[in-house]
DNA sequence: CAACTAATTTAGACATAGCTAAAATATGTA
DNA sequence: TACATATTTTAGCTATGTCTAAATTAGTTG
């Protein structure tokens, strides 16, 4: 099978995030969203990924990805997720400098430089974000996520979902700053009443009752 | 300054590295021998090059790098050298493994990338092969050549020049294999007589009088 | 079920970077 | 010095990846 060049890549990519959740018939519209190109320019790649057999694609009815552009799919993402443990382990960059050079380097097309690359960072199964790293056979690592209150004193993570969803409960967050995706940091816990001080990102102290927490999903790092 | 393709910046290395000896006035052909593309397609991409004011070309004459394109060339050439030294330091490369995978990371656009990865370094003035590193001004460190008889035992270099460069002087020097470029490594040296046991190419042990080692020129590792 | 609207595709342009073939220029030799 | 040869440039074509504008299709609604 004939490589991708990088745009093709980037636009596989895409198709393959938005497909993720089980959604079918991704549609040329959301695409050209994600990619920040016109409707007219998907259509024209559409085309040329159908002809390298990485995306089923029936005109107008919008595209799946097939099982060998899930593989290649997955072989960038790994890429990716590789470049970026190596620019905030190695190289000392936060974690939300290194998206846009990940982007850059996840291109670069030598097998060899990325086994030699997960050795170097000893075979890291997440990256900075606490996504997970698929292995050179695309499988991909689910990390168990923990209840805020099961955490102990000291753990890092990442607010990856809530329990409760209800309108009340998400103002909450929202009001305390709390949101999907900020990073936290257990700075103290009360055995007594099992009431948590928590870091929000770095910067913003937070107490939180046992109750709250509970239904807070965390990702630990 | 608007900034280069990678094509254009491929094409501007190599017109630096073929005035480099001070030749002025390089040809359409001899770039399009460096790079292995038709001399109609070196002809247009000169015209995009001395639009953007990093060659001063004159049609039927030849090319003259600007101050400006020689920072520019030297850029590109300490991202190379750098990342080179990262594969073979880092990640477990052989010197000659190198070259093509650099060949496209050094066109990864992030000044701040280059920075980190010189600090992660801890800031090599060579690359592998000997080459000097430019630094972030686009200055040369220049190494000292030292003929061969002043090594001590378990030092290792290159060979970069012979002082004498008489046909039969050569002759031998080909004979015995240790042509230029060679990688050396001193593992005895007698003190009567001052002759010494040297290893080529980590391969090939080579007994040599002083007056021999003498006439070669060695770049230190 | 016909027509309107929204989504999608096609057609035709442009820029980059390569190519071949033909034209133009420079150079060296008779 | 004039012509033959070698070098270099121009002209016109191809492929990728983008765009706008126009045409087509799907889905919804009166």
């Amino acid at each position: 099978m004939k490589a991708l060049t990088s745009a093709e890549e980037n636009y596989l990519k895409s198709i393959y995030h938005l497909s993720d959740g089980g959604k079918t018939n991704v549609s040329t519209n959301d695409i050209s969203n994600e990619m920040k190109t016109k409707p007219a320019s998907v259509s024209d790649m559409l085309r040329k990924l159908a002809e390298k057999a990485v995306i089923d694609y029936r005109k107008y009815y919008g595209v799946n990805i097939t099982e060998e552009g899930k593989k290649l799919a997955l072989q960038i993402i790994r890429k990716h997720r590789l470049w970026e443990v190596f620019l905030v382990e190695k190289l000392k960059f936060s974690w939300d400098e290194v998206h846009e050079v990940a982007e850059e380097l996840e291109h670069i097309k030598s097998p060899i430089l990325m086994q030699r690359l997960d050795e170097f960072l000893d075979h890291p199964k997440f990256d900075p974000h606490g996504d997970p790293i698929p292995d050179e056979y695309g499988d991909l690592k689910a990390r168990p996520r923990l209840p805020l209150n099961e955490l102990e004193v000291h753990d890092v993570g990442q607010i990856v979902a809530v329990k409760d969803s209800g309108a009340s409960f998400l103002r909450y967050l929202d009001k305390v700053g709390a949101y999907i995706g900020a990073r936290i940091k257990v700075l103290d816990k009360v055995e007594f009443d099992g009431s948590l001080e928590i870091l929000v990102d770095n910067k913003k102290n937070l107490f939180m009752s046992r109750d709250v927490a509970a239904n807070i999903l965390i990702l630990q790092q």
